[in-house]
DNA sequence: TATGGTACTGACAAAAATGTGAGAAATGAG
DNA sequence: CTCATTTCTCACATTTTTGTCAGTACCATA
């Protein structure tokens, strides 16, 4: 996704070389991730028809690119039937789950400061 | 910043007149915010010159548009000092310091989680 | 007069993230 | 055979973010 040529690129390695809050973000940055994540904090296990109905607004393209994203880093699990029509589940791992703190942190955090005019 | 002719924009009201999660994100999104804030954290009041020397790697003009955004979002503060040459110092106000414990947290879990292979 | 330090600004370009729209594979229902 | 359903994939275009690099303004000091 990214190339490695790039100036400004830092590569899985060097991220998980740097301290845990470049980890943390590099992990949960992506416009939609944060999202999906509080989706199946919320519902348990989803289907990917599921997500996308709920995740209105986001491309599919990008709905497949998070979750992948997010499989990868360990956050969720991918489960596929082998049946036709297809069906495949969402949920999130251990790892995910660890992450239901800070995202509740987050969450309250912004509704009690989003309407504050400093 | 943004177009506001984007189909892909949100602008600030609606921003915040979404989840909190959705502010908190907002707030903290920018490639270089969430170090400018740890630095604050660590160092209390800090000389632009002195953030500039900590970031090193973050261009000058990011640098800038990262503290004009934190500032305008309340999370810090500005104080210029009439003198040549000129003098400014940052540092975190209430709002920025409330996010201390979430900050904590995110790096935390970083730590713990970084090195692991799902 | 020239120089140097500090905190910026602006034009331009590259890179990254996201969106759009079309389509693929597999198979049971009609 | 044709169609509908579901979970994706791909090529291409646009938007957004970030970087590069050259300047600016101020005045004290040499």
């Amino acid at each position: 996704m990214r190339k490695e040529t790039s100036t400004n690129t830092l590569n899985k390695e060097q991220i998980e070389s740097m301290c845990g809050m470049a980890y943390t973000i590099s992990v949960l940055s992506g416009r939609w991730k944060l999202s999906i994540l509080g989706f199946l904090l919320d519902g348990g296990t989803l289907r990917y028809s599921e997500l996308k109905r709920k995740t209105a607004g986001i491309s599919e393209r990008m709905l497949i690119a998070q979750l992948k994203d997010l499989e990868a880093d360990g956050l969720i699990e991918r489960k596929a039937y082998p049946e036709v029509p297809p069906r495949v589940e969402y949920k999130l791992s251990k790892k995910g789950k660890s992450l239901e703190t800070i995202l509740n942190l987050m969450s309250a955090w912004g509704e009690d400061n989003k309407g504050i005019r400093p």
